[in-house]
DNA sequence: GCGACAG
DNA sequence: ATCTTGTCGC
């Protein structure tokens, strides 16, 4: 009766100053060592896919084994972007959508994955932290391109790593999935540390560059889009 | 002042 | 993110 959307009956910013001030309010709030599990039972990816148009939007969670990477669980959120492309700011962005899907499960993943950073941000609040700290979940952020910090290229070998550094500080790490394949930006979100962070990763890529659940995710949500494409909300 | 800049 | 063909490699 009094939700289908989430966070829509809340005050969500709409200026770049108030999100800014959300992420600073929020920050002190994400537990970046708790170790989290070290042998999760599921493992959630999360993703969404845009319309070529405007800000329509499809967001998918989907359930994993960590055991045997099978899926358990799906969901998806078909809605709009919430707050305009900014770098730093992703996560206004699909955040209302991401959270509505996950309201839609069954189960409770023990362990988030998202498409994108954690600490590893201009104000050390990226959406594996936001989506930790709203959801309570343990989260990890896993990102195919850096927003922030240096690094020395890691060795070629799956596994290798070297350390992501913003000035004086260690945000991530970047992380060798695959013999000689571009190598993951992994950074923490809420309720894990880095090395078991990492370690799940290694985990969830035994063949792509990607994690298993960010790669279905990816799926779900690019196929849910073209599914509404001609029919559902206008 | 000039770039860089998750998805 | 999305728009896009072929091509190199396992």
């Amino acid at each position: 009766m009094t939700g289908t959307a989430p966070m829509t009956d809340v005050a969500w910013p709409g200026t770049v100053a108030e999100a800014e001030a959300v992420q600073d309010r929020l920050r002190p709030l994400a537990d970046l060592v708790g170790p989290g599990p070290a042998q999760p039972r599921t493992i959630a990816g999360l993703d969404v896919a845009y319309a070529e148009d405007g800000d329509r939007l499809a967001a998918a969670v989907t359930v994993l084994d960590a055991r045997t990477l099978a899926v358990l669980e799906t969901a998806v959120s078909i809605g709009r972007a919430a707050f305009p492309y900014v770098p730093g700011l992703f996560a206004f962005r699909e955040l209302p959508a991401l959270l509505d899907a996950l309201g839609r499960l069954t189960t409770t993943p023990e362990l988030l994955v998202c498409d994108g950073h954690g600490l590893a941000h201009p104000r050390r609040f990226g959406l594996a932290c936001h989506l930790g700290v709203l959801t309570g979940l343990p989260a990890i952020g896993v990102g195919k391109t850096p927003l922030v910090g240096r690094w020395d290229p890691p060795a070629e070998q799956r596994g290798a790593w070297t350390a992501l550094r913003d000035g004086s500080e260690t945000v991530g790490r970047v992380l060798r999935t695959r013999d000689g394949t571009k190598p993951v930006f992994v950074s923490v979100g809420h309720r894990m540390g880095l090395d078991n962070a990492c370690a799940q990763v290694l985990a969830l890529t035994p063949r792509y560059r990607l994690p298993e659940t960010t790669r279905q995710a990816d799926r779900l949500c690019r196929l849910a889009l073209g599914r509404t494409r001609s029919s559902d909300l206008e």
